[in-house]
DNA sequence: AAATGAATAAATCAATCATTTTTTCATTTT
DNA sequence: AAAATGAAAAAATGATTGATTTATTCATTT
């Protein structure tokens, strides 16, 4: 049987095993093995086992972030974008499973704290579709003007409290109430009367 | 020299010492010495170290909290009731350092999970503050007639996030102005037009 | 040029023992 | 008699060691 050796197709196996184990309880080899390949080939196309990691879970991350993008941008209408926005990123990780399954392994990936972000790329992309949205719907007067910065945190926090909420201490139903309630308070709050 | 015996003293001592040195590392012995008594007299007041450590959290959140309602009930209008609750709440921990620095050495004491509440009848407490606020405004007709339990529970969670990026993970200036920001946003979003 | 297996280096784990700290309790002090 | 104590027992912690597993490198093979 021939291996499969596409970064693609490693990152994804990467992906399904470090969710099933977690970073410690992996081996190089449980991935090389699923991968049809020898420990020692990995090491062709990552730096070491952290590198590994690092690499899948950007993959993962990218790929999420991908998907609402798409979804933003098959609209025009503002008021539609920001809550596209909002209920295609909420939602997404309840179909990846193994993406979901990492982030409860390893919660670290998404801290509440800017401090310590381990993909600023991932994260200034978020929060740049989060700006361009606020600008739009300023301009087209249909949010009043709120600092554009300080809300684009605000909001891009408020996200995260809620992904960590639902999908690391899955807390379940109540908790997505909760995500529209507070869509609909702020969207409310930003928008012009 | 006579030792320091009602119930206050030593839990302002052990609030003291626990902020020092964090549960792991304070010895019963430190409080004990602090308090001008043996070590074994201790265990007069209390079961274990454990009971001393969340009977002494216990205290410091109580006072925490007297604060808050007391100001809170120091006004009649709903919307400046609304504010001071969100104010007063937040800004307390900027005073009170030694409990800040327990939540800092220990921030599992407020969780954002609901799951895991430490100390359930303070946080059942404060989530009817919130509810009562909301009730009041509500038959008051300043704030849109919303689902008082929902809102509460996101409130409160709003509350805690501010209070964990600000105080446990120390951002400072920026989620202290987000914070404001947010308040406003929701005291607008909550408002009958 | 890409992949491998075998060798080396690094990390992990369990077991043991010495030391510190917690907790109890019989006795003393107030 | 109630409160406080000091000394002893029990429990927890920490450092050390060596055995085992896992990560990583590299000379050789495909």
């Amino acid at each position: 049987m021939a291996a499969k050796t596409d970064l693609d197709t490693i990152f994804e196996t990467s992906l399904e095993v470090f969710a099933r184990y977690g970073f410690r309880r992996t081996r190089v080899e449980d991935i090389a093995v699923e991968l049809d390949m020898a420990t020692s080939t990995l090491y062709r196309y990552v730096k070491n086992k952290k590198d590994l990691y690092e690499k899948t879970v950007r993959y993962g991350i990218s790929r999420w972030q991908g998907k609402v993008f798409e979804a933003v941008y098959a609209s025009e209408d503002v008021m539609e974008q920001f809550i596209t926005m909002g209920e295609k990123g909420y939602g997404y990780l309840a179909v990846d499973v193994h993406l979901r399954q990492i982030l409860i392994n390893d919660p670290s990936i998404f801290p509440l704290s800017p401090r310590k972000i381990r993909f600023p790329e991932i994260d200034a992309a978020s929060i740049h579709l989060i700006k361009s949205i606020l600008e739009k719907g300023i301009s087209q007067n249909v949010f009043k003007s709120v600092d554009i910065d300080l809300t684009a945190e605000l909001l891009y926090s408020l996200y995260v409290m809620f992904i960590i909420k639902t999908y690391v201490k899955s807390e379940g139903h109540s908790t997505q109430q909760m995500f529209e309630q507070g869509l609909e308070l702020i969207l409310n709050g930003l928008a012009k009367k």
